[in-house]
RNA sequence: GGCCUCAUCGUCUAAUGGUUAGGACACCAGGUUUUCAUCCUGGCAAUAGGGGUUCGAUUCCCCUUGAGGCUACCA
């Protein structure tokens, strides 16, 4: 049996686009799954919407997600792009020969010809069909040019693009792996430009000489290509290749339906990234939009996408990109997550919001001047994993660990229908009782047991004590528990903030 | 306009001729907890419409409607 081998063929246009991210995820799990290869190729013929940069940028993103290819295009430590693999690198930009080569051999054996006409007239020519509403489509004029006339246009350096020559008659039908039979009426196909005056080849051209010779079994792509697939289906009849299987993958929508794009919202992988979205979950969120398992799993490392993916789970709908979901599984992550690696993504978040600066390997907290170390970190990571959602929250989150004054509404350390003077009261008792506290015994289990004895002896209530201690630890209406904190905050700063909130009142 | 595609809860989706149309997110309620979150329990909520085929249609066929994509010397 043929060796599977897929590709994942962006465009370096600026930024990875989440639904590639998509594209380029199953291309991996289908050749994963099937022991195949997976190929990254590089679509840069269109010169005027390059972006310097966004191929190193893609490179980088694509590796960060853990979708590793085996081969074509990559970049060194330096940033530069170098070759992966056996081949490449795949950069069509630097294949243009290769296209040439294809072409001429194309118009040789009448499959395609010269177009000499001008964007003057093809733009007039459109513009009647559409008021006689006919589709726009070539007329076919310089199909009737004779072998003298064209020679003598490009002795004249007249500029020129190479398009298909697609029958009149007739149909292509293909088997699409997701979206099943297609045909299409060759009339209804354009003389397609394959090479266009620049020397540079189309998509269409392109695509197809590449896959055909990087020996790609398995085209899986967006569904905005599924109209002009007979055209490459042709190009590969012309050539007389056998063409890959196809498999088109339904778009990833706006809340209006429309496809996802960027005016609408966040988009590229980066942003994703940034608003503190973990690769794994982002990776699990997008793999949904469009496949489902027929289990009710719903997590999923990528070992497991790898072990369960396949093409017969692909729906055909497109899905609109809501990520209220992607915040859950994001959740899902942060909690299952080793603490090392958690406490190491949220660091450069702490440092952004300016509540703690690097000093070689440890930290200082800005706000104090203390110095403290990742181990503390950790703890303070720890207090707060459960009930984050995105690593970006984490500033916003321990502020107040960090904060030396906090600042809060004094009604707010009354629980329930509590007296201020209650209040008051119970906090000077953990006050009291904590002073006398050794330093070491200042974890959270043995604060429990102490401040639930004091309960008991005075006949309190759990929440006339906890409640106000809570706040006065940290000023906040939602908080971890306050023995938690205690631990991690040390007796000092406890006794200080007991005694803060005691003056408020 | 032409061509192509699609259509199940608000969202992601399951059910490919027989189910009380299932799950998850979100939302709501209850429980656990000093609070929020987590966790547990429960609730709300869908087959676009109309014709066929069939004993029986979410499922197969046709029409309508709606939505999207393509229609470039962009990919």
């Amino acid at each position: 049996m043929k060796k599977i081998r897929t590709r994942f063929a962006p465009s370096p246009t600026g930024y990875l686009h989440v639904g590639s991210l998509r594209t380029a995820l199953y291309c991996y799990l289908f050749a994963k799954h099937n022991e195949g290869d997976f190929v990254l190729r590089i679509e840069d013929t269109d010169r005027a919407r390059y972006v310097e940069g966004s191929i190193e940028n893609l490179v980088k993103i694509l590796d960060f997600m853990g979708l590793e290819y085996n081969e074509g295009v990559s970049a060194d430590n330096d940033g530069k792009i170098v070759q992966k693999g056996n081949f490449g690198p795949y950069m069509q930009s630097e294949r243009l020969e290769i296209y040439k080569k294809y072409v001429d051999e194309l118009i040789e054996n009448g499959f395609a010809y010269y177009c000499f006409c001008s964007k003057g007239r093809l733009d007039e020519m459109r513009k009647n069909q559409q008021l006689q509403k006919q589709a726009p489509m070539y007329d076919g004029k310089c199909q009737n040019l004779s072998k003298e006339e064209i020679q003598k246009l490009l002795d004249k350096k007249t500029p020129y693009v190479v398009r298909l020559k697609v029958p009149k008659e007739g149909f292509v039908e293909f088997k699409d792996l997701v979206y099943g039979k297609i045909r299409i009426e060759n009339k209804t196909i354009d003389d397609q430009v394959i090479m266009k005056s620049d020397g540079f080849p189309t998509y269409h051209l392109a695509n197809v000489v590449d896959d055909h010779l990087m020996e790609i079994s398995h085209v899986i792509r967006g569904e905005e290509w599924l109209p002009s697939t007979p055209k490459h289906i042709l190009l590969y009849k012309a050539f007389g290749w056998e063409a890959p299987e196809f498999a088109h993958l339904p778009l990833l929508l706006n809340s209006d339906k429309s496809k996802l794009s960027k005016r609408q919202g966040d988009v590229a992988v980066e942003d994703f990234l940034k608003l503190g979205y973990l690769p794994e979950a982002l990776l699990n969120f997008v793999l949904l939009l469009g496949w489902n398992p027929k289990t009710e799993e719903e997590i999923f490392s990528l070992d497991e996408m790898i072990k369960r993916f396949d093409l017969s789970g692909v729906n055909k709908a497109g899905s609109i990109f809501n990520t209220e979901k992607l915040d859950w599984i994001n959740g899902m992550y942060i909690r299952k997550m080793d603490l090392d690696e958690l406490t190491k993504l949220c660091v450069p978040f702490l440092i952004e919001a300016k509540l703690i600066e690097q000093i070689d390997e440890k930290y200082k907290i800005k706000n104090s001047g203390e110095i403290i170390d990742f181990e503390y970190i950790k703890k303070v990571i720890a207090l707060e994993r459960e009930r984050m959602k995105k690593i970006s929250e984490i500033g916003e989150s321990v502020k107040f660990i960090f904060s030396d004054e906090l600042d809060y509404e004094k009604e707010l350390l009354i629980w329930k229908k509590m007296t201020v003077e209650d209040v008051k009261n119970n906090l000077q008792l953990v006050f009291e009782e904590l002073k006398n506290l050794d330093e070491n015994n200042f974890q959270s289990d043995k604060l429990l047991e102490i401040l639930n004895n004091l309960v008991e002896k005075n006949e309190l209530k759990r929440g006339e004590v906890f409640w106000p201690l809570r706040v006065a630890l940290t000023g906040l209406k939602g908080s971890p528990g306050p023995f938690e904190i205690a631990e991690v905050l040390g007796k000092a700063k406890v006794l200080k903030r007991i005694e803060f909130a005691i003056e408020k009142l």
